[in-house]
DNA sequence: CTGAAAGCGCTAACAT
DNA sequence: ATGTTAGCGCTTTCAG
């Protein structure tokens, strides 16, 4: 591993006269800078990051806390996230570190302190979120995918869920549904801060209200076989509803299967929303009518808000909440009388 | 920002006193280490990774070079393999950086010598890899999800591709099939150097072979649309086949939307094995018979063997390959002769 | 236009 | 049992 020594050595100059032929700082003279670079084709040189980082205190690296979900398997959504930010990253010549985060303050601390990342970006977010609170008060650069309640001078892209479900609820309605399911992918709602969920909830409500359709919320873990349990058991208990709005691939797997196994045909007897990515939606048969997070757009704006604020390209926050897009495919249809 | 100069002047003591008690390299008396440990809770201290590194030459950080792949997202399996490898990186103490690459050799000199990284996991390994080649040649540390040719002292994972299509074909032959097709994920089979593909082929054919089964290969790129297009041309132009083996996920998907366009039932009519995650496989309807690469398994130990090696644990190299398994869900059944 | 040297925050060898 | 200090590889002042 070629040092900048071993190259001023071999190029005759001093080291200082290396860092400024590649950096660009100071005019160095051309015949000097070409032996210079010439030298370091040859070593194969590239500036050690750690030692750099130490002084400018810039590594170039961000990191991405991702959730640690329940089910021990990320979902389509945020998977799609993660790979998007991956590629921006890579895009503006960024190392994107990879987090699970039960990270709670302390841990955020620790990466902060380690002075390893230049920034955050967060997934997952809650209404009041310590870790968003903290990294206010220390001045640390971060970004968030989703947004807390008090959003002053924060950076952040999300979707609007209240508008996205209000979307799914009119479109069943004028389908004719009277009676409309939303099953969420949390088990506990009561507790739940998550702004998404309860945007969500809200959107779903203040719909079926307007529209006077009647409405139920349910939840339950993001598992095909939880999803296809609750459906069971709605189908059993629950004889009027017609729709559901299935929170996310897993949990809209289990229902269909649940209504398979009932006889019911989607879409003839029965309509089903789905929150999952458009290509997930296109891999099922039929191809689901999705309400798609648009997480490449999410993963980008979040890497970039983050990246132009490291680059001290963006002094004004940027705050970007996505407009939802419902898009109709063939898991949904007219309402029809359950037998 | 505090510094170990801030706690050792905090706690009255040098500096190396406050390394060596936190580091327990040298025995401290109790009182004082108790001090200065407080100190540090007080201060939120925590070591510099990049001054510590730049002495260590170990940063406790390892890459993961994914695949650019062809359609711009990654499948199923792969984001399994990513997440599971971040799991076990987290769980070790490690970072994990990642890194789409068109990564060629010059990308990988890069990482090497900037001194950031302690070793790679390389994904999408070819045959002849001059990654691979490059690595060796350097010493550096690395494992690989997927084999070369030549593995003398690498360690790796990777599944038994060979084994894992002539059982597919072996469950098909079973159901009386005699006229199987194997889509694989790759338009230029000639030209692909993956390993597993080579072996699956290989597989595919000999277990044809040896059944007495007439086994076609056909490729298309890894999405719905491939899928179903090249489905609908094999469907007119080779009318006496009665199963498939689909590549991927989307393959899979695009199949089945061809065959149920042409009033094909599965598996009444046609059978279609899966190469895909089980999780993927539960979701559809029918669930499909699957051959699932272990990718969980192969994404810890793709980790561990690296992890190991730069902990100095391992020092000959650890080579697995884990044996197919095939799920036989719902997706194949009986030959029955197509109208 | 170029060189010498201080110093980023830490560890470890060399002191006492 | 603890302190002093060289030095990891680099950038950037300060000096010519």
């Amino acid at each position: 591993m070629a040092t900048i020594v071993d190259v001023a050595k071999k190029a005759g100059v001093s080291v200082s006269t290396v860092s400024y032929a590649l950096s660009g700082v100071r005019h160095i003279s051309d015949e000097t800078r070409e032996r210079i670079l010439h030298v370091v084709e040859e070593l194969n040189y590239h500036p050690n990051l750690l030692a750099r980082g130490l002084i400018n205190k810039r590594t170039k690296i961000i990191a991405l806390l991702y959730p640690a979900v329940a089910s021990d398997y990320l979902d389509d959504v945020q998977l799609d996230f993660i790979s998007h930010i991956a590629k921006i990253a890579t895009h503006y010549g960024y190392g994107l570190l990879l987090f699970t985060s039960p990270s709670g303050e302390q841990e955020i601390m620790r990466f902060i302190n380690e002075g390893l990342i230049d920034g955050i970006i967060l997934m997952e977010v809650l209404r009041q979120d310590p870790r968003v609170t903290l990294m206010n008060k220390l001045g640390y650069p971060f970004s968030l995918i989703g947004h807390t309640e008090n959003n002053k001078g924060i950076s952040f892209v999300d979707m609007d869920f209240y508008t996205a479900l209000h979307l799914c609820v009119e479109h069943l309605a004028e389908f004719k549904h009277r009676e409309i399911i939303f099953i969420h992918s949390f088990v506990d709602f009561q507790h739940s801060q998550h702004n998404y969920l309860i945007e969500s909830v809200r959107g779903f409500n203040d719909a079926a209200g307007e529209l006077g359709v009647m409405g139920t919320i349910s939840g339950c873990k993001p598992t095909i076989q939880a999803g296809y349990e609750i459906m069971k058991t709605l189908l059993e208990t629950q004889p009027g509803f017609s729709a559901v709005i299935a929170g996310n691939e897993p949990i809209y797997s289990g229902v269909t299967q649940a209504l398979i196994e009932r006889g019911l045909r989607i879409p003839k007897d029965f309509s089903v929303i789905g929150l999952m990515s458009n290509l997930s939606a296109e891999k099922y048969t039929p191809k689901v009518t999705s309400l798609s997070v648009p997480s490449s757009e999410m993963g980008r704006m979040g890497a970039e808000f983050l990246i132009k604020k490291l680059e001290g390209q963006e002094i004004e926050p940027q705050q970007v909440i996505l407009p939802p897009q419902l898009t109709v495919r063939q898991s949904t249809g007219r309402f029809k009388k359950r037998i």
